[in-house]
RNA sequence: GCCCCCGUAGCUCAGUGGAUAGAGCAUCCCCCUCCUAAGGGGAGGGUCACACGUUCGAUUCGUGUCGGGGGCGCCA
């Protein structure tokens, strides 16, 4: 099985050839790029009009003088210097027409690119609080990062998933509150429920567990729950702080049950969410472990070893501004307790010592201003900061009926990932989560993810893989019959223009690694269904006459690769039957 | 106030230092005796917000202006 050499690449590799002997001494990027317009050939190179600046030559007596010193090649129809200098190359059909077959023998490699250099790449994404049912805006990111990190494996990287669960701060607390002020209720314990608590109908359903399993073995006179504790009208905050102290001391040791209870019921949610979503972790990464392991308090006294930690008010700072921070931020605070912001230091120097050669936090948007301290806590560490990339996911804003989906997380009204799912299907949300650009704000319209016509990109293209599947099934032949066709015969503009479209997957795979941006692997695939049903329209495919007929189902065999290969970098189904 | 994202066809959005800027929807016209019409073909529709720079060349890069969205905690 040899590897997949695009034409476009073993055409560049002639540019290179050629620019390298009319100009020892400069360097130029040989980039092709694919003319809009037919008329201009196959690939188009701009070299001559760079280097004629460098040269300080015309630019179409370089392009000639390019074109008089291009390496022969079997592929290559003919050239032309058009324009202020482009040089335009027309290729044979054969440079296409084994496409087909190539895209059938490298079987489930064709799309590999070795963009990655079998690098080792963290992909960090979700990592919500495990206090609630994830919702939409977490879907995003999820499948924003499970189709990122897809798409680098196929670009040459080692890819390590990761969700980085934060277990030990203090929405967590007021989770495992929240839980047992339920859970008193059912013992006849009334404590006045606290409008910043969590208020969603899955903490009831925790505290009916505990209850179905240990009755009132967790049961504390509500008097001395709320004992000594500031009033919530005017100090809501306070409250519940020092209810959550109340339930610790009360507890004692049986605190740790209800909050682990806690955990453990809505991280097994989050994960049973997330699998079937089609969105699964090698590592779920607790911050709790950062706290007893005292890799906290190792990152912090290696930024102090290295001068760039004061004590002010009676907490503990890092000098962020010293690394290009607007202000410097607090690592522990006056009573002694680490913030996130400490453990997020201690996390990303962790990911560095375990060997990643780059890592990449899946972030939401609001998260922007936290890129500087992070990066300077690294700096300051004395670690390399640059191998951190931060891709930030703009929120996403469902409509109905043209409407807004309202979203108040406040009130535990939400529209939650499972909502979504259920009412879209996976295929849609997967990939209407990843149609736009991350950097954009997503407008998800639920009308249209439901919708089964040919305005829903995702049928439009699973469309274009089942007309395939059932082509196929008519024929009634195996794959491997088609491996000896004649390509050759195909020659309809329709054929030639697929097999174009074939070539550029990789192209698109390794696009969308370099930029972290799967949505050109969605827009790659409207453009093969388009061009596959395009063909589907122009020609039969089941004719009388066999070589052609099993060269036109061999194209075909390789689009439905392609399709599946494609679709399953972004989580999506790929039916035989809709 | 500071920071981030955006401004491209009526709408939703791709694109990008290159030649005549694209797709889907919407509008109008056409195509099923045939492997799934959940499809295909065609027409109209644009000062790529504006200005000034950099460049052989700018929708793309830079600065500024205007307009829209979002974020700023000893929360996590």
């Amino acid at each position: 099985m040899t590897a997949f050499v695009s034409p476009k690449s073993r055409i560049t590799t002639l540019f290179v050839e050629a620019a390298r002997a009319v100009a020892p001494d400069h360097d130029v990027a040989i980039d092709l790029e694919r003319p809009k317009q037919a008329s201009h050939g196959d690939f188009a190179c701009n070299a001559a009009m760079q280097l004629g600046k460098a040269l300080r030559r015309n630019p179409r007596e370089v392009a000639q003088a390019m074109v008089d010193a291009l390496p022969a090649s079997e592929l290559v129809e003919k050239t032309e210097i058009a324009g202020p200098g482009f040089i335009n190359v027309f290729l044979k059909p054969a440079a296409w027409q084994g496409i087909a077959t190539q895209v059938l023998t490298s079987g489930d490699r064709f799309g590999e690119v070795a963009l990655g250099g079998n690098a080792r790449i963290q992909v960090e994404f979700v990592s919500a609080n495990p206090t609630g049912p994830l919702h939409v805006g977490h879907g995003r990111g999820a499948a924003f990062g499970a189709s990122l990190a897809n798409v680098l494996a196929m670009a040459g990287y080692q890819v390590h998933r990761e969700y980085y669960v934060n277990d030990a701060g203090r929405q967590m607390d007021i989770l495992a509150l929240s839980t047992w002020l339920r859970y008193l209720a059912l013992c006849g314990e009334f404590v006045p429920f606290p409008a910043n608590a969590y208020q969603g109908a899955y903490v009831g359903a925790m505290a009916d567990g505990i209850f179905a399993l240990h009755q009132d073995r967790y049961r504390r006179a509500a008097a001395e729950v709320v004992a000594d504790v500031p009033d919530a009208a005017t100090d809501p905050e306070g409250h519940l702080d020092a209810l959550i102290a109340n339930a610790r001391r009360l507890l004692g040791a049986d605190y740790a049950y209800v909050h682990g209870y806690a955990l453990e019921e809505q991280l097994g949610d989050c994960r049973n969410d997330l699998t079937e979503f089609g969105v699964t972790f090698d590592t779920w990464f607790s911050e709790k472990t950062l706290h007893e392991s005292g890799l906290i308090d190792k990152a912090v006294e290696q930024l102090r070893k290295h001068g760039h930690v004061y004590e002010q008010d009676g907490a503990l700072w890092f000098r962020s501004t010293a690394f290009g921070d607007e202000k410097d931020r607090v690592v522990r605070r006056e009573n002694g307790i680490y913030t996130y912001f400490a453990a997020d230091i201690a996390y990303h120097v962790n990911k560095i010592e375990r060997g990643f050669d780059r890592l990449i936090d899946v972030w939401g948007a609001d998260h922007h201003g936290y890129i500087p301290r992070v990066k300077g806590a690294l700096t300051a560490a004395g670690l390399d900061a640059d191998r951190l990339t931060v891709a930030l996911v703009q929120f996403a804003v469902l409509y109905r009926n043209g409407q807004k989906a309202s979203m108040s997380t406040r009130a535990g009204e939400y529209v939650t990932l499972r909502d979504l799912r259920a009412e879209v299907g996976n295929d849609a949300a997967r990939f209407f989560y990843v149609l736009r650009k991350s950097d954009q704000h997503l407008d998800f319209d639920l009308d249209l993810a439901k919708s089964q016509s040919n305005d829903n990109p995702v049928y439009y293209i699973q469309y274009a893989h089942a007309r395939i599947a059932s082509v196929l099934a008519s024929w009634g032949g195996v794959e491997s019959d088609l491996l000896d066709a004649d390509t050759g015969r195909l020659a309809h503009p329709q054929e030639l223009a697929l097999l174009r479209r074939l070539a550029e997957f990789p192209e698109a795979v390794a696009g969308a690694a370099r930029d972290l941006a799967p949505h050109g692997i969605a827009y790659y695939l409207k453009d093969l269904a388009a061009d596959l049903h395009g063909l589907y329209a122009a020609c039969q495919f089941l004719v009388d006459d066999e070589e052609l007929r099993l060269a036109r189902l061999a194209l075909i065999a390789a689009t439905r690769r392609v399709l599946q290969r494609g679709l399953a970098l972004l989580g999506v189904g790929a039916p035989d039957k809709m």
